[in-house]
RNA sequence: CGGAGUGUAGCGCAGCCUGGUAGCGCACCUGCUUCGGGAGCAGGGGGUCGCAGGUUCAAAUCCUGCCACUCCGACCA
């Protein structure tokens, strides 16, 4: 992508609404463009983002079992009222009339119409098990957005519902997602902990967050420092094989946010030079809720027996939209974004220092087609730009690659390669370069 | 929802107290000179001063009401 057939509004100064970092910048660098309190435009770096997150989430998801859906955003209010959930949801929820006076809703989650779709279609326990998500817009009327996306009333989330027939096998549900969430965040370049949460009226240990380490995060974390270098299963983990050995030291070992801490059992069950207390911003949740919807709302399959039973459910979400916020704070420095290879924007920012010079645009433009042609994503800096401004506006946006071509290089045969993540530069031929990139920014 | 605060050009702000031609920096447009880490000079465009009412010869400025947004707290992917 040219920058000058671009569109790719950064700003040099802070808009003052935007208090942390992660929103400064998404802000700065021209991600987002707000329209309402905790509503957002995404602009095409952010869209791009967006949708890197979302692929990542989805190939997860997919390989853990998951069938992929799309529920609309709009909901009736029946449905809601089946499950006692429309009058039980009070504020939060978005209540809309069509034309008719038919009392509607914008979906805060999908609990109802999954297991509506469900029992329409599922009378047997051989069609299980099964785990449909999707990814789609959600709005809950929070009473007060903050933080840009990290707590919009609009945001985009990946919701997985499963239906077993009976807790065991729920269970198993259960832990399939736990590992996809693990791999998941860790494609992302994020340290997630999976941290014991509330689980609600059913109880139980069936309910984990998954906190993103971060300094400017928004809760206060306790846990074991052995829980960083935890290994993450690869992706020739057997998602039909028996989880639990992966799991369990995960989960053996202490974790816990702020306002569930038991500062007690953390003193007695952590060596102390194993305590850890940092911050962190909740990324993802999963729990089982065994019957809880499809008792009053008669989602019901025929055991082996003959018997009709309801099922067991659980119910697996992934912020989307707040992803990319919390990889910007945790990964970011003094100029800018550093995006994570896996989910930047583009792969390569190229810089031409000196756009009319013919051996420089000759140079340039070279590489950018090189690049381009072996499927790598390049963003090119073409416009006519005092170097400075191209060098801060890069570092802005956090490529994770930058290409710098001018004159004095080109006129010995060099360029400039640059590591964004650890300010490496290296000056090497046009070959060179084009070689390095290949091999380092994928195809 | 309790507390605090802010609305003036795309962004950051001054002007308001003490009413009298709506300003500054960045960004944008034109020209020239520049060009290896946010260039210089000259010229230029862009505003219902959040909205509505009131006071006044005259309101960005004073008064009243409303709206929007932000921050702190309680709640949440």
């Amino acid at each position: 992508m040219r920058l000058s057939r671009y569109f790719l509004p950064t700003l040099r100064e802070t808009p003052k609404e935007a208090e942390i970092v992660s929103h400064r910048l998404m802000l700065r660098a021209g991600l987002i463009r707000q329209q309402a309190a905790g509503i957002y435009s995404w602009l095409p770096i952010g869209r791009r983002v967006l949708a890197n997150i979302e692929r990542i989430v989805r190939e997860e998801q997919n390989r853990a079992g998951a069938i992929e859906i799309l529920m609309p955003t709009i909901q009736p209010a029946d449905l809601w009222r089946e499950s006692g959930r429309y009058d039980d949801y009070g504020k939060e929820m978005l209540r809309i009339k069509d034309r008719h006076e038919r009392d509607m809703l914008y979906g805060p989650t999908n609990e109802e119409m999954v297991t509506e779709i469900f029992r329409a279609y599922v009378g047997s326990y051989r069609a299980l098990p099964l785990n449909l998500y999707h990814i789609q817009w959600k709005f809950r009327d929070e009473v007060r957005p903050r933080f840009g996306v990290m707590r919009g009333r609009e945001f985009l989330m990946k919701d997985a519902y499963s239906f077993d027939i009976d807790e065991a096998a729920a269970r198993i549900a259960y832990n399939k997602m736990f590992v996809a969430y693990l791999r998941t965040f860790t494609r992302m370049g994020l340290t997630a902990i999976p941290m014991r949460a509330e689980t609600g009226p059913i109880g139980g240990d069936l309910s984990h967050e998954f906190l993103v380490l971060a300094e400017t995060g928004e809760s206060g974390v306790y846990c074991h420092r052995d829980l960083l270098g935890m290994p993450v299963p690869g992706e020739d983990v057997d998602y039909q094989g028996d989880l639990t050995p992966i799991i369990a030291p995960w989960t053996s070992l202490y974790a816990a946010t702020e306002d569930v801490h038991d500062a007690e059992r953390f003193a007695r069950e952590v060596p102390e030079e194993k305590r850890l207390h940092t911050r962190g911003i909740e990324v993802g949740q999963i729990f089982y809720f065994g019957t809880k919807y499809s008792v009053p709302m008669k989602a019901m399959v025929a055991g082996p027996d003959g018997v009709e039973r309801p099922i067991h459910g659980g119910s697996y979400g992934i912020g989307v939209s707040r992803l990319v916020g919390a990889i910007i704070e945790a990964s970011h420095d003094d100029a800018g974004i550093v995006w994570p290879d896996s989910v930047a924007p583009f792969a390569v920012g190229l810089i031409n220092l000196k756009p009319g010079d013919a051996p420089t645009d000759a140079a340039a433009e070279g590489i950018y087609e090189r690049l381009t042609n072996a499927g790598i994503e390049v963003l090119y800096d073409d416009l006519d730009n005092r170097a400075g401004a191209k060098f801060a506006t890069l570092d802005l946006i956090g490529l994770p690659w930058q290409v710098i071509v001018g004159p004095k290089g080109i006129a010995s045969g060099e360029v400039e390669v640059k590591r964004r993540a650890t300010g490496e530069r290296e000056t090497l031929s046009i070959d060179g370069a084009v070689n390095r990139l290949v091999a380092g920014a994928g195809g």
